[in-house]
DNA sequence: ACAATTTTTTAGGTTTGTCTAAATTTTAAT
DNA sequence: ATTAAAATTTAGACAAACCTAAAAAATTGT
C-alpha cells in the first residue's frame, strides 16, 4: 500500500528524472511538494527502504522499476479526471488540476477502467499531456518548444510546460489553446521574443512565454 | 477545514441519532469507525473543541448545528458519487459504497455543484436514501418497515437499513431492488417470517430480513 | 444496597509526515 | 588550495490519529 503522500512524490519525482536527465534534487522535491528539504531528505529514506526509488545521501534520487510503475498510475489517474472534469463536467481547463491532485489518490483499479472506457478511452488530457495506459505505455508524440519554430511552416500546440493557473489563463486571454495553430511572424533578436500569428490574430509573447508552450510541425 | 477522519466522525455520529433518539455512544461510533473505544474518546473531545459535537463526558455525543451541517454536506457527497457510480460508470449497487467512502471527502463546492447538474439532480441514491440539497434540505418519503406491511396491500421498495455487500448481494440473489413491487402472502407467527410475492415471484423471508428493509404504500 | 459487569475515560506510547535549528557535504569562487 | 556559499542531512520536536493497559464511572442483577 502507498500512501498519498507517497504517491505525490512520486510523481513528482517521475517528472523532475522526465525532464531533466539527472535524478531528482531535494531542493526541487521541496519546492514541488511544498514542503521544507529536511522533510525531503527524511521521506527520501522511507521511500528508499521501500525500495520506491533509488536514494544516495547528497546524490539526488531517481525512481526504481517499482517506484515508476507507481509514478505512471497516478499520472494516468490525474489525467484521466482532468479530462472527466473538462468534458462530462464542464470545467475549463485552468481549473481541473487542483481538483485531479486530490481525485488521482482513489484507489480503485476497476474505476479507473470504467471511467478510463466512459471518456472513450482519451489518449491526451486538457493540457496535451498524453495518458498512460493500464500497463504505463505513454504515447510519444514528436514535439518542439516554440522558441524553435521556424519561418514558413505551419505549427499546432500539443502542450504546456507551465500548468499554473496564471499561465493558463494567460493563455486563453490571448486566444491560445491545445489545436491553436500558429506561424512565426518574427523574431526579435534583442530579446528573443516573437511575433506569432494565432489562429490568424497577430500577438507578440516573450522568450519566457516560448520556453512553455510544447508545438508539433503541421 | 475538517479533516477526513472527522467527516468520517460526523456522518457516523448523525446516522446514530437519526435512528436512536438519544446521543451517539462512545461503543457504538467505535464498532463503525472500526477504531477502538479510547480512540473515539480522544477524538470526541477534540471535536467537541471545535464546537463540532455537544459532548459531556459518560453522557454520549450529539452534533453542533454546525456538525449538522458538515454532515449532510458529506452524506450529500457520498450519495451522489453512489449515482454517478452505477448510472455512469455502471457499478452494480452493491459495489460502490466503500468507493463512495473515499470519494465523498475530496473538498470542492464546485465539484458536487457540477455533478449533480451531470447527474440531473438525483432525489434518491441508489439505494433508496434520499440526497440533501445544497443547503442540507432532505425529502422525507412516508416509509415503513417491511415488517409491519398488511395483506391485501401492495408496496415499492423504497430502501434499505443494512447497505453491507452481503445483504446487498442476497436483494439481487432474491430478484429484489429498488422499486420492486411486493405485496404481503402469508405471515408466520411462529418466528414473524413472511411470504411475499416479489415482483410476482414468491419467496420466504426472515424476520431479521424485513427488519432490514423500507417499503412505501403503493 | 451492593457487588459484578459493562461502558467509558485516562495514561502513556507509536507511526506518519511535517517543522526549525544546527551540522555536514558539495559546489563555486577566488 | 582555500574559503565562501549553497545544498543537503541530522537532531530534536510536534500534531493527528491511532493503540494497549489500567482506572473510573455507570449500569445491571440479586
Ligand atoms: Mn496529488
Ligand atoms: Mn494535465
Ligand atoms: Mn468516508
Ligand atoms: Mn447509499
Amino acid at each position: 500500500m502507498v500512501s498519498f503522500t507517497e504517491e505525490n512524490y512520486l510523481k513528482i519525482i517521475y517528472k523532475l528524472c522526465a525532464s531533466g536527465d539527472n535524478g531528482a534534487t531535494t531542493n526541487a522535491i521541496a519546492q514541488l511538494t511544498q514542503t521544507k528539504p529536511s522533510s525531503v531528505s527524511d521521506m527520501l529514506k522511507k521511500m528508499s527502504d521501500r525500495q520506491l526509488v533509488d536514494y544516495k545521501k547528497y546524490q539526488g534520487v531517481s525512481l526504481t522499476e517499482e517506484g515508476e510503475r507507481l509514478a505512471l498510475r497516478v499520472i494516468r489517474r490525474h489525467r484521466l479526471w482532468e479530462v472527466f472534469l473538462v468534458e462530462k463536467l464542464s470545467f475549463a481547463w485552468d481549473e481541473v488540476h487542483e481538483l485531479a491532485e486530490e481525485l488521482e489518490h482513489i484507489e480503485s483499479e476497476q474505476l479507473i477502467i470504467r471511467l478510463d472506457e466512459f471518456l472513450g478511452f482519451p489518449q491526451f488530457d486538457p493540457h496535451g499531456d498524453p495518458i498512460p495506459d493500464q500497463h504505463g505505455k505513454i504515447t510519444k508524440v514528436k514535439k518542439i518548444k516554440l522558441t524553435h519554430i521556424e519561418e514558413g511552416l505551419q505549427y499546432k500546440i500539443v502542450g504546456m510546460e507551465d500548468t499554473s493557473d496564471a499561465f493558463l489563463q494567460y493563455l486563453t486571454k490571448i486566444g491560445m489553446d491545445l489545436s491553436s495553430k500558429v506561424t512565426l511572424v518574427e523574431k526579435i533578436e534583442f530579446d528573443q521574443s516573437m511575433v506569432l500569428n494565432i489562429n490568424g490574430k497577430s500577438t507578440t509573447v516573450s522568450h519566457k512565454f516560448t520556453e512553455n508552450v510544447w508545438v508539433s510541425e503541421l
